[in-house]
DNA sequence: TTGTACGCGTTATCAA
DNA sequence: TTGATAACGCGTACAA
């Protein structure tokens, strides 16, 4: 019933079609297809048009099998942040989509006791072409293990423990998180609350330090009881909220080491009946969707999620190895919004 | 340097070595790793401790090679509300990693002119087991003639359409939009301002039509001016929002198409100076994440979307497609936190 | 109940 | 610059 007897779009074609189309053999197809160089611009164009004119695509599993390496990338987490998640995919999605890559995803649990026997598993039953790991998996040495006996190649994200030889993608996050105190201090703040993240995740300790350094440059006391513990979760942000409001020499303003504790503190201020940011400023960290969705909204520092998991997928698709960094660092963005003004004590 | 010379971990094991380890052929070797039948007991358990002692873990590719289809399962989306794709996303993968599938994910653009073009060609270079299609792709034509087309099957997540043939997983939309109005009724509240959802999504007609059933059978008048368009997003929230509260007989609750925009409504009270939920009233639906961190926390209607997700591929990868039904619907629960009470102003 | 031999669609080796 | 042909690892008629 087709109107074209020619064209016949029902069966999928095959390299061997298209190489008979252009008059010529698999191998120069594969050349053409793969990029490769030695083949005359003639034939590469009678090739180009038998592929269009076909709608060949080649089959990605005849080549994982044909090759030792695929045309999937793996993307491991385990990260309770929606967000963050959500973020970091779509930047691996669109780059994967521009190379001709596809994503595949696994939901590992770090605590978990067969972790290293996930990763095993997957890593055998498909030859990835590389893994992104992202935190807090990228500092788990069953998965990095599991990763450098299998020979797969991998881009660590934001990781927290430096890692010879590994390619990582990460921002500045002791200058951030700086920048982000220096900024309360030129608003006049003095008594400055700290919330810290998740011990066990990269950036927790690089942010800690960049506050406690900017302090220090303002020529600032640390103030030890002004510095509570967090685990990045919104519970976690309204039990240290608790223990920051309730001390008898409050402070004017409270910096959270991500967004969902800032958003536990904002709620927490609301019961304590102070308003924001009049009576409490507060400084949150990722811009993630929760800093919009709040209000007063969150002045918070943006971490560049989806450029920085785009550029992992870059890193482990490039040709070649030798001469590229290992490491790459992207910039971060100090966004001011609601949340944050001048306090309305005044200080001599 | 190994301690053991037999047990070489470096070379992944190919199913001649199980065969050989146990003493058979690879079609009974194979037969016992897909679970078929007419395999002796004893031969069975010889064959199961070749592969746990090989750790052998079949190749994705050359099975993906040699049969029609995959162990691969495409996640399709283009959805704005993170929390919502990243509960998909674990729903499916829990199920997935159960029954020895993956998930490859593939963030498509539902306006994009090439869309039927970036399906087919996900099609041809990968056959995979099955797609999961989310709102709004599942109601995209493009999308389901591509898939109609390759003979690949789908499921449909909360789809608008009906479509004939096609398997559905959904909640009762048009039922918990009812339950959710004659809740807030039950509170005492008569003037209840609703946030419609995007247009082009499936469930924003049947929720609307919900609501305005719930009016109806508590003999209550549906007011046009009570009634606002939106979009799921934050944004378009704010703006319904301000509609409402400016007008003149403002509603003492607002029930809106989902969290983000019931976010929305919250802040926008806030600076009317209207205390929630004592002057206003507010509640979302889907209980995402959002729901939670703002405050007060949000009463709404919780969809099982990790249920839901999981269940299509449980469809897509059932073994009897006969005898099994096409659409399964899963239950709703609404959950009742700080943004909703009784009205302050009483009526007669 | 078990095994043999072939094909799936590519990439890669080597010769032309 | 090209091409013939052998892997790649598994599923599956078909035979035993």
């Amino acid at each position: 019933m087709s109107r074209e007897g020619t064209t016949d779009q029902q069966k999928r074609a095959k390299i061997d079609d298209v190489a008979r189309r252009a008059g010529v053999s698999i191998k120069t197809v594969s050349r053409v297809v793969n990029h490769e160089a030695n083949v005359s611009e003639a034939t590469r164009a009678a090739v180009t048009e038998a592929v269009q004119a076909l709608s060949y695509r080649p089959n990605m599993f005849a080549r994982g099998l044909a090759s030792e390496r695929s045309f999937l990338i793996g993307l491991l987490y385990d990260n309770p942040s929606a967000g963050y998640v959500a973020g970091l995919q779509l930047g691996a999605l669109a780059r994967c989509r521009e190379a001709g890559y596809h994503l595949v995803v696994e939901h590992l649990d770090a605590e978990g006791s067969n972790l290293a026997q996930a990763v095993h598993a997957l890593l055998m039953e498909s030859r990835l072409h590389g893994v992104i790991l992202t935190p807090p998996l990228c500092d788990a040495p069953a998965v990095l293990e599991a990763l450098t006996r299998a020979n797969t190649r991998f881009v660590r994200i934001a990781p927290e423990q430096y890692l010879s030889g590994a390619m990582t993608v990460s921002i500045d996050d002791h200058k951030a998180a700086q920048d982000m105190t220096a900024y309360l201090i030129g608003l006049g703040h003095r008594r400055i609350g700290f919330i810290k993240g998740h011990p066990g995740h990269g950036a927790s300790h690089a942010r800690f330090d960049g506050h406690r350094d900017a302090l220090g440059k303002a020529g600032l006391p640390f103030a030890p009881e002004l510095c509570v513990p967090g685990f990045f979760s919104y519970q976690s942000g309204m039990e240290a909220a608790e223990k920051l409001l309730s001390l008898k020499k409050r402070p004017t303003a409270i910096f959270a080491s991500n967004d969902d504790m800032a958003a536990a503190v904002l709620a927490t201020a609301q019961r304590y009946h102070l308003k924001t940011p009049e009576d409490l400023s507060v400084a949150g960290f990722d811009d993630s969707l929760v800093a919009q969705v709040v209000w007063p909204r969150l002045t918070t520092c943006r971490q560049p999620i989806k450029e920085m998991s785009a550029e992992a997928v870059s890193m482990l698709i490039q040709k070649a190895f030798d001469d590229a960094p290992l490491e790459r660092r992207l910039e971060h963005e100090l966004v001011v919004r609601e949340s944050t003004a001048p306090p309305a004590t005044a200080y001599p």
